[in-house]
DNA sequence: CCAATATCAGCTTTACTGATATAG
DNA sequence: CCTATATCAGTAAAGCTGATATTG
């Protein structure tokens, strides 16, 4: 897979060179592209992974405290969901303890779904940071976590 | 008051919070909500701060070229341009050694602009960046731009 | 004839905002 | 009453694609 952009000499000035705000928005619009490519261009490929990671790994709740720990929008996740539903993905339950809430939770086809994206997102990672040690990467990622301003370890 | 904002407490799932491209996501949007904020929530700041930059650094030259050094897309930097030019910050002059070409330079208005943008987006900068000592800042931006300098994606 | 430039029109993804019906 | 949930509709920015007229 090539990257559509050749990018011919982008000398960033000083002043963006040494500016955070600017060089994350360049990165993360390059890992947008790379996951994109290893992804075959299929859209929200982000938000499904983000999803299937949560409920296998916190198990099945609601939609509202789901998002919340992923950290996304609760429209969009509706949406998510519901063209991840229609391929059985995931599924929605309603809570019978709470009938405003839905309990949702992964399928078994949605755990299989999640092994394959594992693979097609670690190789973009793996192509994302080819110019990067393994030291180097541990660091960018301690550090973009902390900018994310992280609550650290929550109440499980 | 307890906290300004409610925020609940996102605990990513462990495959995102080891994931890069996840993390430059939402380290890029959150940069994206600072510097909004800091700059009243005008649209366009970054690319009319990058386009000022590239022209007092650089000095005059076509659009083609500037874009090609800082990595924006031409049809968005000929808009972009358009408005600047509208308030009278850039100024577009014809090439006279090539007719296809336009050189454009910064203005005075520009100039004043700029160091008024300078302001606004070193402000967003500090927010951005108050949970990392300076030595940090340092190392995410050099871990940022390398990652950024890709030069190009050879077969896989 | 081909390549580069500037411009325009339009599409896509992602984030976000606001409204609503329903249930606690 | 007030809050939380799920849903829907719509907006906005940013990145990208493709077409076109013009010039080298």
């Amino acid at each position: 897979m090539d990257e559509p952009t050749p990018d011919p000499a982008p000398y960033p000035p000083a002043r963006l060179r040494g500016l955070t705000s600017w060089l994350l928005n360049h990165a993360a619009a390059r890992s947008k592209r790379v996951v994109a490519a290893k992804a075959g261009h299929r859209p929200g490929v982000r938000m499904r992974y983000a999803i299937l990671a949560g409920l296998t790994e916190y198990g099945p709740l609601s939609q509202a405290e789901l998002c919340r720990r992923l950290g996304i929008d609760r429209g969009d996740a509706v949406s998510a969901l519901n063209s991840m539903e229609r391929e059985g993905v995931t599924r929605r339950i309603p809570d019978p303890t709470d009938g405003r809430r839905n309990i949702v939770e992964i399928t078994s086809t949605g755990t299989k779904v999640l092994l394959e994206l594992d693979a097609v997102v670690n190789a973009a990672q793996n192509e994302l940071l080819r110019n990067l040690t393994e030291q180097e990467q541990a660091q960018l990622n301690a550090l973009l976590l902390r900018l994310i301003d992280v609550p650290a370890e929550g109440p499980n």
